[in-house]
DNA sequence: ATAGTCACTTTCCTCTAGGTACCTGCTATC
DNA sequence: GATAGCAGGTACCTAGAGGAAAGTGACTAT
């Protein structure tokens, strides 16, 4: 939403890592497809309102397919897209960084703080 | 800030894909250590008053170093730091993803839109 | 007859990140 | 003596994201 000129990874940055995608994409790539309301119980914060909003744009930008089955009750079922599983090694190295550089971070916090 | 306990690397989304950290990251990264007012005007859009909070809060997390020089006009500069740089193979692949895979957004939102 | 399920939608409300605008102390420059 | 530059700090304000709670419609199970 802005322009960012400076950065050239600001586009895909508000794409994948806005507020509650990130979780919406993990969880579907580990568990496949997924009902509303399991992709809801799993994620437990969410509330219906936003998971759909998010659903809505993760789908909108092809990062995630849904499928409407039109029975009593309606079943519907989303999945994480190929778009959206190309994304994976990006989430490896995420947490691969984590795994490795979290600890420090908080050291860096205790040091500035004084705490240490 | 929150729990979002389906998704591990949500402490780290949080730490690095904050609002402004990925522009003032990348800057750093290119440029080498700069100074408040170059940082300022190569982002461009960003406020002092929010460009300071954002490098408190990365020199606290230890992304980045400052470095005062009591001077008259006073001498701040900021430079990223070795954990800073050790980021540098995610954006990297951030990079790479969109530039591979952005075009396939659009088409996607095209799609949607029915504007095809 | 009542309650429950699913996949949302709608309304209302809060909260806070971030923007605007102005201030500081000190100096060099016009 | 007025202005500009540096590196911010401070007070105020607003838009908009996001949460809470209730409703919907069609059906089933108890």
């Amino acid at each position: 939403m802005e322009s960012e000129l400076a950065c050239p990874i600001a586009p895909v940055v508000d794409l994948v890592f806005s507020r509650w995608t990130t979780p919406i994409l993990w969880t579907l790539n580990e568990h496949g497809r997924l009902r509303f309301v399991e992709l809801e119980r799993r994620i437990g914060t969410i509330t219906p309102k936003v998971l759909t909003q998010r659903l809505r744009q993760m789908e909108r930008d092809g990062l995630v397919t849904r499928t409407y089955h039109p029975e009593v009750p309606p079943r519907v079922e989303y999945e994480i897209s190929e778009l959206g599983r190309s994304l994976a090694p990006v989430f490896h190295g995420l947490a691969e960084w984590s795994k490795r550089n979290l600890a420090k971070v908080d050291e860096a916090r205790s040091r500035y703080d004084g705490t240490n």
